[in-house]
RNA sequence: GGGUCAUUACCUCAGUUGGAUAGAGGACUCGGCUACGAACCGAGGUGUCGGGGGUUCGAAUCCCUCAUGACUCACCA
């Protein structure tokens, strides 16, 4: 048990004991790093929290707990209460040590409970395939790989899925343009995707195909170069799935529609098939069968998936672009139709992203061909810096991607802080050892430090007889490493990897400086080198972990 | 007209179920390498958290309202 989990179980016991309240679990205890360094190491606004629910005042909650815990907590902390209700701990060195132990294992992740286990599908990308991806299936791309990545890390049971909408319109308009091209025609420009975004994958076509195969063949090469871009961003899909086959050829289209007039929800008029979206809450009625051609519209089809996804999964979560949030409420509607709950569909719209170039925003349009690639872009910055870029907004804000700035490899660009920190404490490490072997003054070795981190009281000496300033520097840093489970757990609970990101960046902050005043090699004080290994080896893994959960590389020689 | 999202330092952005004096990076000034990696550290000041109202012990955070901007409200996908 990590030593937070124990600190919250223990708050939690004193008030039951104390107000004989039910308190389901620890979760609801929180613990923060005090703003001042002055008033302790750690603290809990439980009391301000509770003073509701127990109908007294935060203040005398906060002197009744501080009671109770003064005697439970003797070894590991010094309590005391302030207004208007806070509780504070100075922990000591033997606790320092207990979460230092801790982290001596790569194993960190405190997986949610069996019970809590889920078994989520995450959408995302699924971009036509009649051409490149741009920047805004970049930020999805990352995105939603980062969450599925976030939620397998916690334990759940997670499903990424990329759907091709290969089934309407715009794989017409896809053939009409590349035979275009293929047979020489000149272009008639109207409803045809611009030459220059196609023409790169109507090539080494045999000769004599129809339209037809020559739409298949096409949208192949675009897809696979698709796949291949996405690789490159260290996206993977564990599934790929055309609407067109397994949703249209399926049957399974035709299923849900019976569904839903099995449910009277559905009739004809004008030579179309509508759903009666008013009797479900919507402002207007919802054409599912188009009357120029009997075929299903985006949202007949979008139904039909979202019926089959639930038949695979509990939770579904969606990344879409902001442009289609129109679509959201008819497609929740027709879900509770189905007697399926929309409250276990979460769509995530991700706002517009736009490009800067020398100060200057890059517009960028399909249909006047001006479309900047995420391949251009991976090409000029590399995907650690591209997905740093992406995950360090919120989905919510508009994201401005200036190459000129995630180009530059200097501290203004947020991944070379992350790595240099890794860089740098690997360094340590590696050195430490490789003294050792060159035969010179060895203070220590691989397995020495293995057999020393095992035994908690070493672990203090990166506590005692230092100085202020190497003291302070040595508990910010630990103490902000044990909060690595609760901030994956937010950025899960908040469909937000910014926050791990954001975490990611301040312990590196803090590892920085600490790395300037406190000099680990120093052979003149064995017990206290050997400490402070122990505590750069944890960062490391906080820092290793947290950077493969975000799948940006952490490298250990930049 | 209806809806969704935003508005935080000069710039780009964070801000953990409402908590102690609102943060980071860049930009600007100064200091720190015969030094475990200076791609780093330390110091310096910057705010009507878009405006206004409300909820309460306490609001950047919750509610209402106004302003500004983006997106959206099709038998397109």
């Amino acid at each position: 048990m990590s030593f937070h989990k124990k600190l919250k179980t223990l708050i939690k016991q004193a008030l039951i004991k104390i107000y004989s309240i039910e308190i389901p679990n620890e979760n609801s205890i929180n613990l923060e790093i005090p703003n001042n360094y002055n008033y302790g190491d750690l603290c809990t606004t439980a009391p301000l929290i509770f003073a509701k629910t127990l109908k007294q005042s935060p203040l005398k909650i906060a002197e009744n707990l501080c009671n109770e815990l003064k005697e439970s907590l003797k070894d590991i902390a010094e309590v005391n209460f302030v207004a208007p209700g806070f509780i504070n701990f100075k922990l000591k060195e033997k606790a320092f040590a207990e979460i230092l132990l801790k982290f001596q294992d790569n194993n960190i992740i405190e997986k949610v409970p069996s019970e809590e286990k889920q078994q989520i599908l995450i959408e995302y990308v699924s971009a036509n395939p009649t051409g490149d991806l741009h920047l805004g299936h970049g930020r999805g791309a990352v995105l939603g790989s980062a969450l599925v990545s976030i939620f397998k890390a916690l334990g759940h049971n997670v499903l990424s899925e990329f759907y091709i909408n290969d089934a309407g319109e715009q794989m017409l308009k896809l053939g009409r343009s590349a035979s275009t091209i293929y047979f020489g025609k000149e272009s008639s420009n109207e409803d045809e995707y611009p030459k220059e975004l196609i023409e790169k994958y109507v090539v080494d076509l045999s000769a004599g195909l129809s339209e037809e195969e020559i739409t298949i063949q096409v949208k192949e090469k675009i897809l696979e170069k698709q796949k291949q871009i996405l690789k490159a961003c260290k996206v993977e899909f564990d599934s790929w799935i055309s609407e067109k086959q397994e949703i249209h050829d399926s049957g399974i289209l035709d299923q849900t529609l019976q569904e839903l007039k099995n449910n009277d929800l559905v009739y004809e008029k004008d030579g179309a098939t509508w759903l009666n979206a008013i009797k479900l809450g919507d402002q207007r009625d919802r054409v599912l069968i188009k009357s120029e051609n009997q075929k299903a519209t985006y949202l007949m089809g979008d139904l039909a998936y979202h019926k089959h996804k639930f038949a695979r999964a509990e939770k579904l979560i969606n990344l879409w672009g902001a442009d289609h949030q129109g679509q959201d409420v008819s497609l929740k509607l027709g879900l509770k139709a189905l007697n399926k709950n929309p409250e276990n569909l979460t769509v995530l719209f991700l706002q517009l992203v736009s490009l800067f170039k020398d100060n200057e925003e890059v517009k960028m349009s399909k249909r006047s061909g001006t479309l900047i690639t995420v391949e251009e872009v991976l090409e000029e910055v590399g995907a650690d810096a591209f997905r740093t870029t992406m995950l360090n907004t919120h989905v919510n804000n508009r994201l401005i991607f200036d190459v000129n700035l995630v180009k530059k490899k200097d501290d203004s660009n947020p991944v070379f802080y992350l790595q240099y920190a890794f860089a740098r404490a690997s360094g340590i490490l590696r050195r430490a050892f490789e003294d050792n072997f060159k035969g010179e003054k060895a203070f220590t070795s691989l397995t020495e430090l293995e057999e020393f981190s095992k035994d908690i009281n070493n672990l203090t000496f990166a506590f005692i007889n230092i100085n202020e300033n190497e003291l302070i520097a040595s508990k910010n840093l630990l103490l902000r490493l044990e909060f690595f489970n609760q901030e994956l757990y937010n950025s899960a609970k908040n469909l937000n990897p910014c926050n791990l990101l954001n975490y990611l960046s301040e312990i590196a902050g803090l590892f920085h400086s600490f790395y300037a005043p406190c000099k680990a090699i120093n052979p003149e004080n064995k017990n206290l080198s050997l400490a402070r290994l122990c505590l750069i080896q944890a960062f490391r893994n906080v820092m290793k972990n947290g950077l493969e959960i975000l799948l940006i590389s952490a490298p250990e020689i930049m």
